[in-house]
DNA sequence: CTGAAAGCGCTAACAT
DNA sequence: ATGTTAGCGCTTTCAG
């Protein structure tokens, strides 16, 4: 009596226990073997079968168990990915690229987030082999000696992206960021500039970065030129960064004639706080950023960058990981893209 | 030396099985139970023991199999988080207070994209369920009746967040947009803007956005007004399109004394078109946003806009389940944020 | 086409 | 403090 649904209230208790395939077997009068060939689209069943477990399951709103699922049948269909940040506007576009390709075929993408910390980058990457992925992509080509160890012996294929200046556990899909930098600093100088400043990030694990500006200082070092005057910014609005750290740096050196940002945000504010002040961009003073974000069309001038290929690096690791599950051993790749310069309005034409 | 593989071409993953228990425990020469014991810190293992166990499960790599432990254990750490984007810098900073409280509690968060699709959606919550995670987090209270069912059949903490106006599966955690567009009317009103124009985002499914203009407007009725002009864009960056959408709107309504935006970047986008064109803001013509993202911080004029309470969200959220998870039964808790309005400087004092 | 039996690798619950 | 015994819910394999 007190236990009659309302008619009000047409669902199903909640229950207590999770659904099995016994249930569903119950339910249907159909065995939970041939329950679980209907389910996964397996083996030959009669039409007639089919239809009734289907209804039942729907009618029981049952989903299956993949943990009991994986375990018995050594397969999984996740694909772990391990990027430092979330926040960083150029992951997720990565990302963007990864599970476009996993998801036709038929794979799950699983993210894990580092913080640029190679500890926490461990703790992950254990994390996710623990559920024994059919596939790892990293960014990044530094790691610690364990997660090395690990992603080696996972016995799955690894992909490491965005950077091709090292050596890869197995693949790896990416731009040289030395190369960039290097890139960057001949097309500066042929633009004729030559007292060069360059604005950072405070960030020691950020190895692309980092590579970017030792590229870019050794063109300058050929040229018989050095970077000025440098300054890094840590946390905070990279916009406001950019405009805060523009205006210090031109007022310390007020002769400098171009800034090399470590990416398009800083060079943004770099921009605005130019453009405000009526300091002629790009005759008086250059500008660059890196990685061609979205934002920067949306700009009063368009500033001056490099395509980094996210979403092109994205799908060609996810690429590897598929090939490679579908039986084609394609391990030990080397992916190296070309990252294309934008010069937008902010250098000089030669 | 026949079998060296030549660079360049696939060389085989090493045959290996994955190592297990068993093999930690003839390397160590405990039994498979107190090893499980050490590699969990569980009941009372002899340090010495303890030393063997952890050195052997060193030397040999091994990483526990989380598929077998889950089936064994019937406990599973993770966490679904379902959001429709990753591109739009909101969520990620939902993610980040999520995961804040999530790692605190040893749980793990995965999550789940929906590109503003309702049938997507559901995939992803089956794909989730299917693992049977502690909990689930889901963006919006507009779902499919059958997500909604698995939902409650799950017999796991839900929580919906970002919005309230609507019934919850479970819980919500939130703020009321119907309210946040009322209180920007008000504003506006206050401050003696009455020619208003709206510019948004064609998204069918963005029910925040809708809400909050449905909310707007009907402030707007209430004072004998309506929205004069409106604009919706489809896809490209954000702040450009907000350039290009203000600059139209203003060409075809030029006695439009306010632009109210579904979001900041828009209005970033129509403040910097304002500026360049020398238009008196918020003299001639005041600009509101919103969601309080970071950018406004680095521009010209700080943009009015409004606190979506992101990360608080995500940390109550996360508290919800991590409760929940601790044996504290806290189901069907309602949380109402409050979205602080801050004016900036695109809208006239009063 | 369908079903019965035997695990997958681990852990809960008892022994000892 | 350590070992033994049963499964967890599913899929593989092999028989009907």
């Amino acid at each position: 009596m007190a236990e009659q649904p309302k008619p009000g209230q047409p669902r199903p208790i909640p229950p207590r226990r999770p659904l099995t395939l016994r249930d569903v077997s119950e339910r249907s009068g159909v065995s939970e073997m041939t329950v679980s060939r209907v389910l996964r689209n397996r083996g030959d069943v009669s039409e007639p079968t089919r239809q009734k477990v289907l209804l039942a399951a729907r009618d029981l709103g049952y989903v299956p168990n993949r943990i009991a699922g994986a375990l018995a049948s050594q397969r999984v269909n996740l694909v772990g990915v391990v990027i430092p940040s979330l926040s960083n506007q150029v992951f997720p576009e990565v990302l963007q690229g990864i599970s476009d390709v996993l998801e036709e075929s038929g794979l799950q993408t699983v993210i894990g987030v580092t913080r640029y910390s190679l500890a926490r980058e461990e703790e992950v990457l254990y994390e996710m082999l623990s559920w024994r992925p059919s596939g790892i992509i990293v960014a990044g080509l530094e790691h610690s000696d364990a997660s090395r160890a690990m992603l080696a012996a996972a016995g799955i294929p690894v992909v490491e992206i965005m950077d091709v200046n090292g050596t890869p556990v197995d693949s790896m899909v990416g731009i040289s960021h030395h190369l960039a930098g290097r890139r960057m600093a001949q097309t500066i100088l042929t633009a004729g500039y030559r007292r060069i400043g360059f604005l950072g990030t405070k960030m020691p694990d950020d190895h692309r970065a980092r590579k970017r500006l030792e590229g870019f200082e050794a063109a300058l070092c050929e040229a018989g030129l050095t970077v000025e005057a440098r300054d890094f910014y840590d946390g905070g609005s990279a916009l406001q960064k950019g405009r805060e750290m523009t205006a210090a740096l031109l007022q310390r050196h007020p002769d400098l004639d171009f800034i090399y940002c470590s990416n398009d945000m800083i060079g943004a504010g770099g921009l605005l706080h130019c453009l405000e002040q009526g300091i002629d961009v790009p005759g008086r003073i250059g500008l660059a950023g890196f990685n061609a974000i979205e934002l920067i069309q949306g700009l009063p001038r368009r500033l001056a960058t490099m395509d980094s290929c996210r979403r092109e690096i994205g799908r060609r690791a996810a690429e590897i990981i598929a090939a490679g599950r579908a039986g084609q051993a394609r391990s030990g790749q080397v992916i190296e893209l070309e990252p294309a310069i934008l010069p937008g309005d902010t250098i000089r034409r030669a």
